[in-house]
DNA sequence: TTTTAATCGAGACGGTACGTCGCGTCTTGTT
DNA sequence: AACAAGACGCGACGTACCGTCTCGATTAAAA
């Protein structure tokens, strides 16, 4: 759960009546639920009040609208399914960090990641839950295997950072929301091939 | 202009008055006005329909919906800011034509195209449009600038033409729709120098 | 129909698509029904909405409140049972005119007329639709039933019209608004009478 | 101060905290602020709270609604304002005692006590505190004067006091609900002449 | 010259969703 | 118990756009 309202800890002893974790949970499922129904466009606020149980005011209370109770409710279902895991080098890594990403994306979860992408870029709120929700955190990660890989002397030790995860991981998202390709095994391996080796010819 | 109707070639005599092309120009001019002033929602059929002054049903006769007519305007009046032109070399011609992208992209023009992306994410009339409008023909020549390469030994003759484009332009788009920093001359020469270079270690 | 919006006469030749009739009689038509069964309160904008099968949307483009509304339809369906009508002498045709007031009013019609009235205390435009489609025009009336009464010697000449009116159907709206007690025949002939006969002791 | 509940006498010794008196006042208070400032709609349930510094759950423990609160602070307000005092006869005192209430009702106050009465239409319960503590206790003290002028031969014996206090201050509500005309100093006087010397012609 | 047919402007229409307000009730911990 | 605080379910509000429709008025080629 990650609530809009309280993302900082309350330390207060909470006065007046405590808001229903039920609630939350039923909301948060709903509107899943429903975004995979019918893409983000149909979990608006009264169906999501009407499945869940819910009061619409309740809902207005804890998030500015119905996108960003789809967001949180996305975000919860898959951050647990992306977790970066090394492997025996660089190139493992980032192979099976991208297919992990990839796997969980096929199919309506890929489709409502476009979706509420999509969405962010009109709704300056949810742009920024979805980098500090999603992107910046996986870019910290992606950061410290490449920290370790460059003392490893795997990777150049002069490689920026920010371009070798906006290369890699711009691609997927590339095709992600102008999806005239498939993220397939194969293209993975061969992005992070390519990546790693380079384009440039044999300079002989 | 690239209308949404018309993309067959109309053969028959066309009976009964002709369509005016007044209306449509006041109607696109109208649209990316109104969509630079407040954002792609901002362009409402209604609003369209007021500040050029042909009727709204004229505007539904000739596309789907207000979006598709930002779109048109969008493109009509990009299309010939970021053509590719020859350069020196394999890097210096990307480098140039992301410059180019870029340049054209920077300010409002870029919210625009951030914009109209998000909402082809949920219209799949968009979304193909934006593909063989914008996306499409640009690979084309992308791929065309490669192959010349490859005949110059300036790239690698395995490489994978796909897998070039969406690192180089991924990385843009990426930047663009996650807008954590700019996408700047330095970086562009970072991009480019590192994707041809690799990212790999010295293999000893 | 006494419609909110053209109480002028239209010249012009109605450009666009003219308003449909049967809506407008089918929206008072379901104000009316909802008002009696459930009180004023009771005839909200969505359920005229669907009870008349007239969008709300519509509804709204005509009245400005969905009281408003019920006003109309009210005044529509009682403008036609209260008309003066002359009697033998001014004071049986006050009585007749009070008692067919009291008598369009017994029954749930009065309360209708009362919450209408209740209403209108908080809003303006309901005032005054109040005044220039109920109170004024039978004012006017009983003007000239006074100016008769005069001319032929029923009433004093120096006497002062608004008071007496005020007097006859203060006490009628009194008794609406505040109802201790019926507005009964035997209670309107002793109105008519005392109001006519005058309440002073005997001059000696 | 005439509160809701503690209407019936408590005679249990009162268990756990009493009720705090300063609340009250400060609800009362706070209400006609609002009614004032806004109107009586102004008046609602969470800004009393707000304003006063009340728990909203108090005020429902005392007060129905919130109209039933500014109702109350009204009353407070006005009674004192309004008290019938003798004078040389029953012209006099009945003058006095209208023009005593037209000044407490001129400005902001009249429009209260419209709204308040405009409200108590739809609500019962308002409807008859309206009548507990306005109208009923103002009639009995009317009866009382006529009465003491019937005896002393300035009302006729035969007068239905009924009659005369519904067409004295009938006519003095019928202008404060419809406000087409003030209730100015020789309105008074002409209504109170008029209504004791009958408005017939002259019976030669 | 008169059809004939598609276009155009204007604006009404049925719908869906929005985000807000106020209501009166409830659940906390505190007095 | 009563109290402050505030969450909650509920119903209604009035607005924004949507895409469709129905008018009368143009406009040009076909009859």
């Amino acid at each position: 759960m990650s609530d809009h309202q309280d993302a900082g800890v309350r330390l207060e002893p909470a006065l007046g009546r405590p808001r229903s974790a039920d609630a939350t949970e039923a909301v948060l499922a709903a509107a899943l639920a429903l975004a995979y129904e019918g893409g983000v466009h149909h979990a608006t606020a009264a169906r999501i009040s009407e499945r869940s149980g819910v009061a619409k005011t309740t809902i207005y209370r804890r998030w500015p609208n119905a996108a960003a109770v789809v967001m949180d409710a996305f975000l919860d279902e898959i951050t647990p399914l992306i977790r970066y895991r090394r492997r025996a080098d660089v190139r493992a890594t980032f192979i099976a960090a991208i297919k992990e990403l990839a796997r969980a994306l096929r199919g309506p979860r890929g489709d409502l990641l476009r979706h509420l992408l999509g969405v962010a870029q009109t709704d300056l709120e949810l742009q920024k839950a979805f980098w500090d929700q999603w992107i910046s955190p996986r870019r910290v990660q992606a950061k410290e295997v490449i920290a370790e890989a460059k003392t490893l002397g795997q990777l150049r030790a002069d490689l920026d950072e920010d371009v070798l995860i906006d290369t890699l991981f711009g691609a997927v998202y590339y095709r992600l929301m102008i999806p005239y390709a498939e993220v397939s095994g194969p293209y993975i391996e061969a992005l992070v091939d390519q990546v790693l080796a380079g384009a440039s010819g044999p300079r002989i």
